[in-house]
DNA sequence: ACGGGATATCGACAGATGTCAATACGTGCG
DNA sequence: CGCACGTATTGACATCTGTCGATATCCCGT
């Protein structure tokens, strides 16, 4: 069990240097531990077919939609359901907004975007070049 | 158990109208079933703290990376990390080059800008804006 | 050919995850 | 008030997942 000289030079626990809102791009620097966790738990809750269904069904959709509008197309229990969305609340890529009984959901401005940039390889600068 | 009436005008299977590579970003349209299933499997693959960390530390570097010397910087033991670096071969984003008893893994290029893709809401047509 | 070392696979196991039925909660209407 | 209905939570359960030790496989130098 050897290793390349290549090994001296790598950070094993780089902390401290990736952007406060997340982290940095993965092409920019090796992840901290720490790091890799938190966006592994945004990820992971995109990680799943049926809540990427919900999220295209609301992303799709030019306004918020409610929950009851969402049982059909996913063709899942209700309490199913409401376990996503709970889930896409809690990683931050979903608004929930009741109004009396019903409850609307809505993509959180950005939060998309800012996992998209983060698995990009390309200039973060691009997302936002033209508009 | 009612809907309103949005959902009369709801592809509940939006089927044939994706791209061939994969999808269509998610804000575009309602995914399939099926389209759903197939993305996730991929996002999946770097649904883990783990093989984010991996994906970073080959992404970093500017060449090919040897899988001897992935093993001390995540801490694990070499089946683990063999086992993760087979699901992101598997998950098309890590190509797998063995010189010898050596193996060495790099990224497969456009995988990961291609995830990215289809997760922003932005015009895809930024990507490649400037280069 | 032999042996050592790098990597992959296997078997086992604890913990996480997706799903549903049952139930609790809360709101608005009669 | 009390009931109906939309939503959230709970409990149970099967399956998937991450991890390791043990072992198999394969290449290379001696």
């Amino acid at each position: 069990m050897r290793q390349t000289e290549f090994v001296a030079n790598l950070p094993i626990v780089s902390s401290g240097s990736m952007s406060a809102m997340c982290c940095a791009p993965l092409v920019r620097e090796p992840l901290s531990a720490a790091a890799a966790t938190e966006l592994a738990r945004r990820v992971k809750a995109i990680a799943d077919p049926t809540r990427l269904r919900l999220l295209s069904l609301i992303a799709a959709s030019d306004s918020a939609v409610c929950m009851c509008d969402l049982i059909a197309p996913v063709g899942l229990s209700q309490p199913t359901v409401s376990h996503h969305l709970k889930i896409l609340v809690e990683g931050g890529l979903l608004d929930r907004d009741k109004r009396g009984v019903w409850a609307y959901y809505s993509l959180v401005p950005g939060a998309l975007d800012s996992l998209s940039a983060v698995l990009s390889t390309q200039s973060a600068a691009a997302d936002f070049s033209n508009r």
